[in-house]
RNA sequence: GCCGCUGUAGCUCAGAUGGUAGAGCAACGCAUUCGUAAUGCGUGGGUCGUAGGUUCAAGUCCUAUCAGCGGCACCA
């Protein structure tokens, strides 16, 4: 006998060899009915599968959040079958659950087109009618290969050698279709339900690795239960609407044309906006930084020294001149700091010496990774490179931590993922000087996690730190969910010693500084367009490139209006007039599309009352003031955070 | 870079089976002075991404190329 125990803390004693199945049963018809799976100890299993001992049992159903994973999961099971029946010969690799779906990734002469997906989808509800049960064999690896091979499934034979020893190898049947898997799955596909949608086709690496093979990929998104299905619809369509590119278009921001790809044209309003972001950076650093400027384009010799030349030339522009001298633009902003630093001799006295650039740089980037702002191959990065001793290395990373989560506060991002990334295969240095690096990195992470009292997320990238040295990557989420890295601090020991960079010590001995590389918003670009979505375009008024727009309901209106904007532009507000000949309902709908903040309404009433009427966007409130309140309160609404007194 | 899809007026989009382009909004002109999401009438605007090719004839078919979109890989 095996004891059991529920989570209302009752215990139960069933036979050794009981499944989840009779102990749903034991309990109620109903709840046999609707198990899903078990959870033994935490951990999701079949409900088929013989429970042998003691343990804590869950019997999960619908919903519960974990059903969702097996759901998926076997959704990604029943898309691959219906493959497989439509176009027999085409070979299934790999299909996991992942956020809000699955996908499975095949091999097929010609690749799938969306075409095909209400096919795959309207066969994948056929063989969920059929119910089938999923049952598990464990096979031996000369069988499954054996089988695999003989039904031209060669990724799959690759799979079972990839199974480490002493692992079972595990096989689903789920009616006469078969597919090798580690489980749990579902009772049967029956419980799949049919609140699941194919969602797109897509290219993918065999293995993720672009020297192999490209397989045909199909996403899904799978929920529970209808309802859920038709929200994460509609919240996709929301996303839709805030993203950047479209705002950028609508709200007249930007753009981009054949001849620059990659490369932005600011607008007059974008340019505004970009202008109120480097406007706040430029405060935030005024304290402790010294802004400087290193030159665009440098000769190529100096690139060969800082190693950009060997590691990084595939993404750099260079051009040659006349008399045969090769420049190349920068992509980082680094080895022109360096060159500032040696100009003189440093003293210890000096440093920390952080300087700050907010430096364009170029990058030839992939042509397939373009995307709109959040990846481009011109941009401008709220650099910084802090020049300080080895012992100054711990605060100045806690230090520059602080002003980085201070930044994120202020644009509103309070969920903030910071990870570690240490040392990769390729790499300068000792391991001594990387030990020493990771170490005290690691030692910052933690406190980093401490101090935010579990709001800052942190985690490790093993094998992902730069060639030079360890990182920190700050990444945000964007509106439809992606995580896109913003803010970074690097620790470098290895660009000054190639440089020949030193300070004279309190000694009269020279040193070599370490340098910490670090950006906040990381690119502006990419920042911006992350704030475009976050806020759906509809910024707060210290951000907004066009704070109000006057608009005068009739001629006679006019001058009053001219009065008015006057005013407002003089108490620093930014902002337009319009006196066109049109009807205020027209005006009130054009400015409220081009997301306009602040609507300020006059007519005759106004202009005899020396007052205004204001509508805001997002609301159809009307809120008639006085003039000199209008003014007092969009003056102090429009004040920078950073500049508020209650901070 | 790789796989798939797309590319027609400033924007959104129509244009079976090849017969030399159309709508709405925007723009411009005229009228309208109208109190919070579209006033009416009129006018102009496109070498159909680019370059070749097939054809008596190509926006429509073929080839190449560029750009964009969705992923993959790469990455701030």
């Amino acid at each position: 006998m095996i004891k059991l125990s529920f989570p209302d803390n009752s215990i139960r004693e069933y036979e050794a060899g009981s499944s989840g199945f009779d102990v749903a049963l034991s309990i109620s018809k109903s709840l046999q009915k609707k198990a899903l799976a078990v959870a033994i100890d935490g951990e999701l299993r079949d409900l088929a599968e013989p429970i042998t001992q003691d343990g804590a049992i869950e019997i999960i159903t619908r919903d519960d959040p974990r059903a969702l994973e097996l759901i998926r999961h076997d959704a990604a099971h029943v898309m691959a079958e219906a493959v497989q029946e439509l176009w027999p010969g085409t070979q299934v690799t790999i299909g996991p659950v992942i956020e809000n779906g699955f996908y499975y990734d095949f091999k097929r002469e010609t690749p799938f087109t969306t075409e095909d997906l209400p096919v795959i989808e309207k066969k994948m509800r056929q063989i969920i009618e059929r119910n089938a049960k999923f049952t598990k064999e464990v096979w031996s690896r000369e069988q499954a290969k054996a089988h695999f091979a003989e039904q031209g499934e060669h990724y799959k034979v690759e799979l079972v050698d990839a199974i480490p020893a002493g692992e079972d190898v595990k096989i689903y049947r789920q009616g006469d279709w078969l597919d090798l898997c580690r489980g749990p799955h579902l009772y049967s596909t029956g419980q799949i339900g049919q609140a699941f949608k194919l969602m797109k086709v897509a290219g993918a690496y065999w293995r993720g690795d672009s020297n192999n093979e490209m397989l045909t990929r199909i996403y899904g998104t799978a929920w529970a239960n209808e309802k859920d299905l038709k929200a994460y619809l509609h919240m996709l369509e929301e996303a839709e609407k805030r993203d950047h590119r479209k705002l950028g278009r609508e709200m007249d921001l930007y753009h981009f044309q054949e001849e620059g790809p990659g490369v932005v044209f600011w607008h007059h309003k974008g340019w505004k906006l970009f202008q109120n972001l480097t406007n706040y950076m430029r405060r935030r650093l005024a304290d402790d930084y010294q802004e400087v400027n290193a030159p665009q384009i440098l000769d190529k010799a100096l690139w060969e020294t800082s190693g950009h030349w060997e590691w990084y030339r595939e993404n750099m522009f260079s051009t040659e001149t006349e008399d045969h001298r090769v420049f190349a633009i920068k992509p980082m902003n680094c080895p022109g700091h360096v060159q500032i630093f040696k100009h003189g001799l440093r003293s210890y006295r000096e440093l920390p010496l952080r300087m700050a650039e907010f430096g364009a740089v170029s990058r030839y980037e992939p042509s397939g990774a373009l995307h709109g702002l959040m990846r481009v191959r011109a941009f401008t990065q709220d650099d910084a490179h802090v020049f300080c001793t080895e012992e100054q290395l711990a605060e100045e990373c806690l230090k520059i931590n602080e002003l980085i989560l201070s930044v994120y506060k202020h644009f509103g991002f309070d969920e903030v993922v910071v990870k570690l990334s240490t040392r990769p295969e390729k790499r300068v240095g000792s391991d001594a000087v990387w030990d020493h690096a990771e170490e005290v990195m690691g030692r910052v992470l933690k406190q980093i996690e401490e101090q935010s009292g579990g709001k800052i997320k942190t985690g490790i990238l093993e094998g992902e730190g730069a060639f030079y040295g360890p990182k920190f990557e700050y990444t945000l989420r964007d509106a439809i969910g992606r995580e896109w890295q913003c803010g970074t601090t690097q620790v470098d020991f290895n660009l000054p010693d190639r440089f020949g960079a030193f300070y004279v010590d309190s000694d009269g001995e020279k040193k070599e500084p370490v340098m910490v590389h670090r950006a906040i918003c990381g690119s502006l670009e990419r920042f911006l367009g992350i704030l475009i979505e976050s806020f759906a375009g509809h910024f707060p008024l210290w951000l907004a490139p066009q704070q109000y727009v006057v608009a005068a309901i009739t001629s006679e209106a006019n001058e009053y209006a001219e009065q008015v904007h006057a005013k407002l532009k003089k108490a620093g507000l930014a902002g337009e007039l319009d006196l066109r000949n049109e009807k205020i309902n027209y005006k009130v709908r054009e400015h409220s599309l081009a997301k306009v903040p602040v609507i300020v309404v006059v007519g005759k009433r106004e202009a005899e009352e020396q007052s205004v009427n204001i509508r805001r966007l997002g609301s159809k409130d009307q809120t008639p003031m006085s003039l000199a309140d209008a003014i007092s309160s969009l003056v102090d609404e429009a004040t920078p955070p950073d500049l508020r007194e209650e901070d």
